[in-house]
Parts: structure tokens; sequence; C-alpha cells
DNA sequence: GAGTGGTCTAGACCACTGT
DNA sequence: CAGTGGTCTAGACCACTCC
């Protein structure tokens, strides 16, 4: 450098490997070097060398591992999530014989990657609900639901694509024995099918969007750093008499996922 | 305390403040302790107080002014936009009287805020399309585009809730004069309005949401931190014909804003 | 000029991971 | 065990704001 460079030390620092991971210099999943190494030779204090890592890991582009090392994550490879089509599609697919609900399931719709590319876990409980999710179904505090959590993941990244907490009232599922049986995942056909067996037809689904820092464990499940936001999504499906059905708790990684929606309008009579 | 604490300091002086500032001990607009004050205080070196600090910043809690203090921010009050709901409004809006557009805008719309509480910007700019634009309208690259640049404020916060750019085909509009020129915003009516004057019906509209961190000039504008994440929606209008009429980048900060889209599904035959 | 947050140093000990 | 990142100290100087 011929001229002086004004701008603080560590941020030289953060901008140069950032231009490194980004030019492929430093590869997905390779090893930065070491804080000590860096301070080295850089010429900077640790405390310099960790503050210029930390707008890395704010960044989303490495992932520090105590006691191992810091690695370049994964390209931020963004999963399209259509919505719109998805919910229209599976309220569809629900009308289908098992034999053609089975061909397909909802994850591969979100991220074109086949069956066998992805792993899908399941756990299913009862618990009462607390006052958020009673103002949700507009049920007292208390009334018995059934949680399911679910999480998907590819196989070639240990990181889940999403992960959700899924509600549904004990008393409208508890017709039908199978609903409550966890083993019965991935279940052909989705949650509307799974409705459609004790006769609830799914009218409007109202997703709320937001943004916000990852809790402890929610930044440790999405290998994500307590920098980097997650994006959740509040799915309230509702049914021909109005009636909540459904409540969902759908987390994201927030650097790797775009939601979206098509709003079709009504034509203006001619 | 009776028994040792084995989290880490900074991380308990974070959760102290953190109780304070939502059980409004420590009022929204009042300034925190000094770093030096709280490094006294709670027996740490200023480098342990300002981790602590870091962590309320990341949690949009808390603004560092350079030189003035850390203030506590407003009550994270989202605001929520019903885009569904809100895009054919707007559409509905663009065939009424220009004294009844004139009645209400589209912000307040989103905020329930009357007109006299909000401040709106606008600016207006001629620019080709880049590579982005150019696949995102389905044109040349270089393509003529009017760029408009919003932002619409509260009075009571000098942040704003939104920040915008919007692009408009020059060949799309040029037949009306009146859209070019800057001095006209807030035009009654909005977007839809302005293309109905030149013979444009908006048939539908798709939503890309996004989070990502902030750029530094988008922190600045927005007042937040660059730990807080922004929401970003690219919202591409779709007249009659299939043309790609209007493509907009809207950023929301993201510890504020809430994004909500009602997906309703076609009816099963009976 | 006094006080604030921003940058930076040169150490130290710890918890955790690998071998 | 050596090496890594996580926590922590006790200083220092700077840029900025306000009086």
């Amino acid at each position: 450098m011929s001229t002086r460079d004004w701008r603080p030390k560590y941020l030289q620092l953060a901008e140069e490997l950032r231009r490194q991971i980004l030019s492929g210099q430093l590869a997905a999943g390779t090893a930065l070097p070491s804080e000590t190494e860096l301070a080295d030779h850089w010429d900077l204090s640790r405390t310099s060398v960790r503050n210029a890592i930390r707008m890395l890991r704010d960044w989303g582009l490495v992932r520090a591992e105590q006691g191992r090392g810091t690695y370049v994550r994964a390209p931020r490879q963004r999963v399209r999530r259509r919505n719109t089509e998805r919910y229209q599609w599976e309220k569809d697919r629900a009308l289908l014989s098992e034999e053609d609900r089975r061909r397909e399931g909802g994850a591969e719709h979100d991220t074109g990657l086949s069956v066998d590319d992805l792993k899908f876990h399941a756990e299913y409980a009862e618990q009462g609900a607390d006052e958020g999710l009673a103002e949700a179904f507009g049920v007292e505090v208390g009334t018995k639901l059934l949680r399911r959590t679910y999480w998907t993941s590819s196989r070639h990244e240990s990181a889940p694509l999403s992960f959700s907490h899924s509600y549904l009232p004990l008393d409208v599922i508890s017709s039908n024995p199978d609903l409550l049986d966890a083993s019965k995942e991935p279940w052909p056909g989705g949650t509307q099918h799974q409705l459609s067996t004790v006769g609830v037809e799914v009218d409007r689904i109202v997703d709320e969007i937001r943004a916000r820092p990852p809790s402890p464990d929610e930044a440790e499940l999405l290998e994500i750093d307590s920098g980097v936001s997650v994006l959740t999504v509040r799915k309230t499906s509702i049914d021909n008499d109005g009636r909540v059905v459904e409540v969902a708790d759908v987390v994201f990684p927030g650097d790797r996922t775009e939601l979206v929606y098509t709003n079709k309008l009504k034509r203006w009579k001619t």
C-alpha cells in the first residue's frame, strides 16, 4: 500500500478475509488461520483479530468452533419457499390417492432436492396452550394441544433447512388416532391431508413473517452465529368455518432462506 | 448471590441490563451508565463491559452514539404490513376520485398512524438497468428506468419505518410526464394509480422476502446496529399482459417489522 | 476541557478439541 | 499433551459531542 489506510485495522483484516472467502481463495469448509497466527502475520493484537472475526461471523461467512478452529461456511445457497403456491399444491394433493401423495413431499417442492437427499425428523408431545397459543387459536389457556416438532435437513449439510413447531387442537384431531402417532411421519400429503381425515378443509393460511436474533438453542441447531438473524413464520390455518385448526412456528436461517408470496389481484370491471 | 454463577460475567451484566430495560427501569431514550461507570460498579474491565453492551446492541435494545452515550431504544413496536390486503386495497383505490384517494395514504394503512404523524420523502432519477434489474424486468441491460427513492418515518422517531427503491421502465410511463416529476409526491393513490394513468392494470404482485445484515448506509439510516438484520422485500408487479411494470426493493428494520400474507385457497368441489 | 464511545495492546487463565 | 477459541484484565490513545 502506498498511501495510508484510514479505516480501523480490524476492518481492513475483516474485509481482506471476506475478499478471500468470496473469491474462493479460502474455500468453504476450510479453517481460517488461527487467531494467534493472524495476529502474528498482520502485526495485530489478538483482540483486534477477534474483532475482525466477529465481523465475519456477523456477516455469516465463518463459524467459530470452540477448541477446533474457525471455519468458512458453505456458500450461501438460498432456499426459495414459494408459500402461496405451496399451500394450494398441498391442498390439491390432499385429495389424491396415497400412492400419488407418496410420490413427492413438501420439502422437495421447496428445495428441488430429491427425497433421497433429505433427512426428516418428527417428535410429538401433548401440551396445554400457553397465553400466546391460546390467543392464536382463540381458545382458553390450558386447552390441550398436540405439539409436533419437525426438522428437515439435506444429507449434504448437517444444519437443518428449517425447524418448526406445529400445534393442533386435540379436540379437532382426536377422531383419528393415527394423527397422534409420530411414527406415521413423514405423512404422505402433509398436514392438510392429515386434517382432511378428520373432515377439516383449510380455507386460508395467514403467514406472519419476522426477523430476530436466534436464541442460543436455535443458533446451535441451525449452525449460525448469534449475529445472524433467523426468519420466522407464524403460519395460521383457518378452516371453512373460520376456526383455527393449525398454528405453526417455523424458523429459518435468515441468510439462506427466501420466502416468496404471489398476490393475485382482482380484475377491474371493464 | 449465594451460589456462584457459572455464566461469563459479561453475559450476566448483559442480562441484568436487559432485565432493567424490559422492566422499564431503564426507560426508552435514557442513557445507560457510561462504560467506565459500569466497569467500576460491576468490578469489571471496560472490555468486558463493552462485550456486554455488544450483546444489547445485537439484541436491538440499545444504540451507541460516539461521543454522546449509549441509549435505550424505543420499545419494539412492530409495524404490521398486511401486503396481501394492501395491494388489493391500492388497486381498488386507483379507480376512485382524486378527492377520495387523497383521504388516506398507504403508509397509514400499515401503521395506523394518521397523516399528520408521518413524514414522507421522495427522490427521482433516471438510470440504466444493471444486470439484476434487467433480469427482473426481462429487458436488456442498460434499458432506461426511472428510479424512485422513498423513505417514510414517524414524526415521533427519526428512524424511517422503511426505505425503498422503486423502478419503472421509462417506456411504460413516458406518455404521462407527471410521472417523472418528484414534486407530485406523495401521489394520491400510489403506484397503482400512477400506472393506471398510462393504461396499465396490475394483475399480480410477487414478493420475495429475505433477511440479511444491513449495509453500513442502511444501519445508519434505519438507526440500527450492524448486528440487527434488515428484512428486504423485492416486489415485482406484473400487468395483465404478463409484463413486469414495477420492481421495488424495500428495506425494513428487522426487529420492528412484521409482514403478513393471507393465502386464500380454492374450495374443494363438493 | 471533560466525558463519551471506538480502537488497540500485551499479556493471562480457562474450556474444549484433537492426538 | 499442544493448540484452539472464549473470557478477562489494566492500561493507552483517538474521534467525537457538549458545554
